[in-house]
DNA sequence: CAAACAATAGTAAACGTTTTCTATTCATAG
DNA sequence: CTATGAATAGAAAACGTTTACTATTGTTTG
């Protein structure tokens, strides 16, 4: 099959030593002998197998990626942006999806650890894992940098998008247009629903506001999220509230509430003003453009590829924790309260 | 560092093959003799190292899974589907972006090979390396599939989706529907839009249509070609040229011309028809929902995994073309000509 | 009771590299 | 001339597995 490193040496009459020096250029080789080597190369189409080099060198130059899906819209751009930072430093990026499965996610870094991987980036762990001390332990066996909301929960090497200054920073954005009576919609159990729900709880209160009212709409892919809050909102509408503003605790749900609106015939920002979370790609193509808390996921993405990769060849495991504050985007979707 | 199969069997008191064939269960151990090794391997923690087993049995149990981008929403579909079926087979899936770019390409599967991976599937390669026979020649050297679209100017193992079925079968709706005057809006070089472009232009004449009009948005990523076109369009809209329908080459053009069209306060589907292509997350996703041809990537990206083991399994290359129709799907963004 | 065989387990080679140690050549200096 | 050292290159061990070959038991059979 393809010619190994005894084939070049053999072609080119040195040992298999020095067609390696020549390779990789860490000891002085002639340079006829290079030449030599080079032009048997070439005419071989020879190509080094990384699989025996890591086999010595114990490092494969590739980080594993694990998120809970593909196919969620929050994931492309802090995945693009890692694959360019690792690809631009030589290293491959090998992707894993564990379905939020503490399970899985365990299998896949097994997997991982026993390719010889050089590191790994998590993306949204599952909660089990982080609670029973699981990545904690696996931190001490091989560089690892997790992405996640903040909370001081834990420990260890954490790049963490802070909801909190963005959230806040769009219900006072909300109240400076007028609004007073907001609804709140969020997803199942999850830290970051929690996180908001319990600062808009904080916000009515300090602001004396007489409305405060809470949507759960479930939990599901990118699709039914958008169709169970439109359905559930629209539902919302029927009841008379007269809210004139919603926060959404992601872009998915705040296209719902869109739909929703769209379908009852109430206009945004003129009748509703709407902000959604994540500054997903959504946000700028639906027609109103989303106002929405950007949560920085290209930064964070290269800022973590940097950082894994700088963990990777210093050798040094640190614990490091590294807050982005979120900021809230202003688009098309609010207005000021009639 | 971790722990390796010497040390098992030390700590089992027994030889490295004995470990080995118990782990592997290809030779028979004695009961006795296997619970010892359990036991040591449980207490080591030991995992075996894949990259020596690999280095030996010149199988990784992975595939390279080869995308122009990763932003692009026409991929999670598919790549998710493709990851679902290789790790229910015990396989793993490393995802190389190559920008599109021939090069990139060529260096990426330069990788791919030097680590062993065991098969490639490639969605949407680039033209160059499919016109000068790279993709053919590699073909020899590993199995590969190729996604992309249908055409019968290659040969290899291909699995295409055939947009002539639903392009045609999409401008026959509108025809059906009333429509006479039908926009066709397409991006820059790619063989899939000149295809359709054939296809539109042959409509027109075969049924007699006094009406032509193409539009070209250029190129660019998501954002980009959603704004784009809706600029476009936005300009194309204050012509007054009238027309009723739109054919989008894909779902963001599509997109495009919905927003420029809710700037113009024109009405979809009353005003104006709108159909997209490829069926991708969007579509369900914006208001009013798109009708769109489905290039069905969940059984294609199925199709492939399922496809790409077997020819690893069998190590048998065969050369295939499997072609899957394409279909419309009729969703809400068009309405009867008035 | 010797011969044959099955069941089990050990030895050592192999996979394709990198790198330490050693050997050779050649130029320079004493 | 011999001694010294720099430049270059080869031999062989090592990385952690798998597996062909061999060795040891114990059991069956003629």
């Amino acid at each position: 099959m393809g010619a190994t490193i005894h084939d070049v040496a053999k072609r080119a009459g040195v040992s298999i030593a020095t067609v390696s020096r020549a390779i990789n250029n860490n000891y002085p080789v002639k340079a006829e002998t290079r030449e030599k080597i080079e032009k048997a190369i070439e005419e071989l189409g020879y190509v080094p197998n990384e699989i025996a080099r890591s086999l010595i060198l114990k490092t494969t130059s590739s980080v594993g990626i694990l998120v809970p899906g593909i196919t969620n819209l929050f994931f492309p751009t802090i995945v693009e942006e890692i694959n360019r930072t690792l690809v631009n430093n030589g290293f491959t990026m090998s992707l894993y999806s564990t379905d939020g499965n503490p399970i899985m996610e365990k299998n896949v870094i097994d997997n991982i650890i026993s390719r010889n991987m050089d590191g790994i980036i998590a993306i949204d762990p599952s909660m089990e894992n982080l609670d029973n001390g699981y990545f904690k332990d696996l931190s001490k066996k091989i560089p690892i940098i997790i992405i996640n909301g903040n909370t001081n929960k834990y420990k260890g090497n954490f790049i963490c998008y802070d909801e909190e200054v963005g959230s806040i920073e769009a219900l006072q954005y909300l109240f400076k247009l007028g609004h007073r009576k907001i609804v709140f919609v969020r997803g199942d159990r999850s830290l970051s629903y929690d996180l908001k729900e319990n600062l808009y709880r904080q916000f009515v209160k300090s602001n004396n506001l007489k409305y405060e009212k809470i949507i759960s709409v479930g939990m599901g892919n990118s699709l039914e999220v958008v169709e169970k809050t439109r359905e559930i909102f629209e539902k919302f509408l029927h009841s008379k509230e007269n809210a004139t503003a919603v926060f959404a605790c992601n872009d998915l749900m705040a296209v719902g509430v869109i739909n929703a609106c769209k379908n009852a015939q109430i206009q945004i920002p003129q009748d509703i003003s709407v902000i959604g979370c994540d500054n997903t790609l959504l946000s700028n193509i639906i027609h109103p453009k989303l106002t929405t808390i950007d949560l920085k996921m290209d930064e964070i993405g290269r800022k973590a590829a940097v950082e894994i990769i700088d963990m990777i060849e210093k050798k040094s495991i640190v614990n490091k924790k590294i807050v982005y504050d979120t900021k809230l985007v202003i688009r098309d979707s609010c207005g000021e309260k009639k």
